[in-house]
DNA sequence: AGCGGTACAGCAAGCGCTTTCTATACGAGG
DNA sequence: CCTCGTATAGAAAGCGCTTGCTGTACCGCT
């Protein structure tokens, strides 16, 4: 039924052996005798048999890409550009890999029963991407997870999130921190002295992050935070919209409204403009991230630029053994403040 | 070294065979062997080995979704709702599946590569989304390659793409002619009468529906169409600003910009704005797709909202043969006009 | 002419699992 | 008490490929 490397043996008069090593090229084969085989390989379209050479193998090409939210273009843009670099088809690299993007969720248990999956498949590469639990069970499973695989082989490479202790994973993180301060300290620095929190989920890393950084600029102005100024929410427009609303019912006099990144920023300028509040004139708007529809915002939106597809890009070589890891495996990259409209100077 | 099914069977004290029957579970295991297997699984940390397992078995439990570009949130709304029926880690599925998402960036000879990829990993299923090439050859290649995986047993479904000729692919599609043509009606029913169109990319099967339905329209109101009014490019922002300079540039007294889809209608909003033109009193602006940010522009997008997440959705039980496939194996979903503040009655 | 060396090609032993077929044990029916 | 059906476990034959090792020419050299 299937055409098997045997059948294109067969044709081609020679041994299977040889068949293979054509087909993986890494072995001496005479030019003549690697063209008959080539020509049968074609004649019998011939399909290598993942599985079966997998296993013999002992190897995949498969590379998984772990994102929390496909929809969301944070992690599609750095998914895009990890697998740009994985080679896939079309890539530079020679061998031709499967980069393939997993979908968690955010929810734990779909990360380990992802991370389980590609372990089964003995993946050649792990890339996980985004923020991490901060739960410390799962965080641990993880870990365990991740030194299991490392051990089998899989070369595992965390990309806009923060170092695994006890792993030797390579982790490439955002500073997240000071991307927070800096925004804060640039609206503090423009006379805001009320600013409105809009976090992400808790128990994620991404969030208690820019949320501390955000807290340290206040501190070094010496302003006093009132709990009401900070809301927790999802990191989607939604979210943003809500914060928003029950900020303003908190306390209608805030001055600025620093969301957890640009999507909950835009829900933010929706609902202030809703409550028929001017922006940047009434309240200062700023989100993180900078995804490419932040500048289209009216106004355009105050955000910090992370270099998502840098890091992807690098990412995606490190997973390949193409680039030397950092040293230290870990290497954190700074985002970049970007002024825009949406920030200005507070009414006084 | 790594642990397989034979050192789990000698811990339990039971043969290979009915380990793998325990894991499995398709076959009568006493209650208590099975209890000392799944033991014994656990005691050993052991993972059971993908590639021979589905080489043994002679199928795999790898599901393939193929998108043009995973960074733009068209692709990845439906590979979300794909995934999510797929079962992946999570689903309501049973058995866990693997949803892998391969990125094919548009690019003909990657989505060729990415087919063979997983027709060699002997996928369950393929789900290809969005528009398909209208190049004759690519385009009987991949029906040829579609056939092929079919024989193979691998369940093929198009997802917002129209249906394969001569395979048995399942086609879910969106009637993109019939939005074209309602979203320009609208306009024209506004009082609009110098449409620009920026169009995508050419050879596109979504571009060439879309415009179609634009121009059906044109022509029902008795509007000749002049050719300076409709301009090619991606599907990006970048490109709807670009193509709308043009635009103003071939003819400024143009009342309204129909875009391919919202990122370029965005795009568009802003070579209007920077070109002094308010919107929608001087230009209107129409999009498509209705993603989640076009209802946060402001004005808020006028555009053609299509059903992305229950076309995934479905496509996805059907890819997993939970769901019957329409009859016909082909059904076409309509898009809903939504009206709103980016296109008003133009200036007289 | 005889020798070692090089360049290919083939043999055969698995890789770790699934599954068909066969064996065993037990309770029920005659 | 013997036979038979039923329930459960094991033996063993692959699945299709890779690869270490073993030939076998043929070349250049002394």
């Amino acid at each position: 039924m299937t055409v098997t490397l045997a059948d294109v043996a067969a044709r081609a008069q020679v041994s299977p052996a040889t068949v293979s090593r054509v087909l993986n090229g890494n072995y001496p084969v005479a030019a003549s005798t690697r063209e008959r085989v080539l020509k049968a390989v074609d004649e019998l379209d011939y399909v290598l048999n993942g599985p079966a050479s997998a296993l013999a193998a002992a190897t995949s090409d498969l590379v998984g890409i772990l994102v929390n939210d496909i929809a969301d273009p944070f992690f599609g843009i750095m998914a895009s550009a990890i697998q740009s670099e994985i080679g896939g088809p079309g890539g530079r690299a020679g061998g031709e890999r499967l980069a393939v993007v997993c979908n968690t969720g955010g929810s734990p248990e779909r990360e380990l029963t992802y991370l389980t999956l590609l372990q089964r498949q003995r993946a050649a590469a792990v890339v996980l991407t985004g923020g991490a639990m901060e739960n410390a069970p799962h965080a641990a499973a993880v870990a365990a997870k991740l030194r299991k695989l490392s051990e089998a082989g899989t070369r595992v490479v965390l990309c806009g999130r923060p170092p695994a202790p006890d792993t030797d994973a390579v982790a490439l993180t955002f500073d997240n921190r000071g991307g927070g301060k800096e925004l804060t300290e640039h609206l503090i620095g423009l006379g805001h002295r009320r600013l409105g929190y809009i976090a992400g989920p808790e128990e994620r890393t991404t969030t208690r992050h820019r949320l501390e950084g955000h807290r340290a600029a206040l501190a070094a102005a010496g302003i006093e935070e009132d709990p009401r100024w900070t809301v927790h929410g999802r990191y989607d427009r939604r979210s943003g919209y809500e914060a928003t609303l029950e900020l303003l019912r908190r306390d209608p006099t805030i001055t600025a409204v620093v969301a957890a990144n640009d999507s909950v920023a835009l829900g933010a300028c929706a609902a202030l403009r809703e409550s028929g509040l001017r922006i940047p004139e009434d309240v200062s708007v700023a989100g993180f991230d900078d995804l490419p529809f932040s500048i289209d915002a009216v106004p355009s939106l105050t955000t910090v630029r992370l270099p998502l597809a840098e890091a992807g890009a690098r990412a995606g070589r490190i997973a390949m053994g193409r680039e030397e890891p950092p040293p230290g495996r870990v290497a954190t990259a700074r985002g970049e403040l970007m002024v825009r409209g949406s920030s200005g100077v507070p009414r006084t």
